[in-house]
DNA sequence: ACACCGATTTGATCGCGATCAAATCGGTAT
DNA sequence: ATACCGATTTGATCGCGATCAAATCGGTGT
């Protein structure tokens, strides 16, 4: 009897994550090469900076953030992963990871050991990891662009919208986002200060467009957001 | 008799592209499947943003840059690309292009066609596709990085810097850098104004850091720029 | 050599966000 | 309740880069 909680067949996520592209076959491969959950609480880390890569990381549940330190001791937050992403890949060329992984809430993820990964070449499961390559271009695409706004408004509605449109791909409700992301962590990713950023917030919240608290935010007026995006 | 172009053994980049972790009978399969080369000339589109995704597409000489026009018009220079490198990868997740790729001079491409993609699996080619995973990842990093720079010239340290690192891996002197791109392609690039950039250029050269012509940067003070790449 | 046109540089002004500083909020332990 | 500490907000100043504008450079064709 195979332990329920590797099973892909009964994740509540199975549909937006790796998985996605697999048939009964592919799935069944890929549950039985899935190393069982791990569990995580708030500011566990799930692997550090020069950690040996041991795994494809998976996010079964609750969210986790990725950051690098640069060479002159500057912290860097590279991206927020929620249910269904995958993240720490940088690991992949050296061996080792290049950035530290952390979990921002409660939270789980699935993974697959390396020395498993080319038991899942063929059959389905290299389209998954095409469409896996062109998902995280494109992401690097929409942060880049993100981060060319030189409006500091702009930036935060873009984040947003992306982020919406995260969760809408995750059959949740986009009038409240999870987003359980500090301040500082938040404006770090968004390549502003965290004065700037309360600025913002405190400005689009009183013009009523969205209301941001600790682990929720809620986008009162998307259309003004979307123009705000746009603009410059 | 192959044609001595599609050959892989021959390349005089084979040792710094998808190729490189693969072993002879890897090497061989890659070369069978390989389409000939396209050349181009600058300017010529090597695709366009909508145009169905056919082939995989890696740079054998020259450059290219690969650019995104969002919702408003505005146009995103979303990366330059060198001998041995991977772009275009974005289209793979719809199939279709997300962005346009241009070349930058007189230049070559070695494509892959995404029919022949699945005769690549197993066999030491799953090793360059993680590596290729890993890569794409690492330098959406960097790029991240140098995008929250709030000086514009310490952007343009760590471009350079970047530029520079990767011309070492292909064997090249890193003195002169081939950088055939305009100052509009290059700001927009590095998120700023073509003005800025200008000014930051003519102040680096006027401090006797660096030179830049149409083609060719020289790095004069490398210690320099990287102070400046890590002063805040 | 000349006119022409795009690319690049230089100039001047202004606003936004970085920076330094201090106040306030929120949660925790005593 | 109080003290305490980190997180967040608010305040004030200043510098850099965006913006608008104009000059100059460079290459092409005549």
């Amino acid at each position: 009897m195979t332990d329920s909680r590797s099973r892909c067949g009964e994740c509540p996520t199975r549909r937006f994550c790796l998985a996605r592209d697999l048939d009964a076959s592919g799935l069944d491969r890929l549950s039985a090469l899935l190393a069982p959950p791990i569990q995580l609480s708030r500011g566990d880390y799930l692997y550090r900076f020069g950690d040996r890569t041991s795994a494809l990381h998976l996010v079964r549940s609750g969210a986790f953030k990725t950051l690098t330190v640069t060479a002159d001791g500057e912290e860097h937050v590279t991206g927020f992963h929620f249910p269904g992403e995958i993240f720490g890949l940088t690991g992949f060329t050296t061996g080792v990871h290049e950035d530290t992984a952390m979990a921002l809430d409660t939270s789980s993820v699935c993974r697959v050991h390396v020395d498993e990964l080319p038991g899942l070449w063929g059959a389905g499961c290299d389209v998954a990891f095409l469409r896996l390559l062109g998902e995280k271009e494109s992401a690097a695409t929409r942060l880049r662009i993100l981060l060319s706004e030189p409006r500091a408004a702009s930036r935060l509605a873009v984040f947003l919208l992306q982020l919406a449109e995260r969760q809408r791909r995750l059959g949740r409700t986009t009038d409240v986002l999870y987003l359980p992301v500090s301040r500082t962590d938040l404006a770090n990713h968004l390549g502003m200060t965290l004065e700037a950023l309360s600025r913002v917030i405190s400005r689009l919240s009183r013009a009523g467009l969205l209301a941001m608290e600790r682990m929720e935010v809620r986008v009162l007026r998307q259309a003004e957001l979307e123009t705000l995006a746009g603009s410059r």
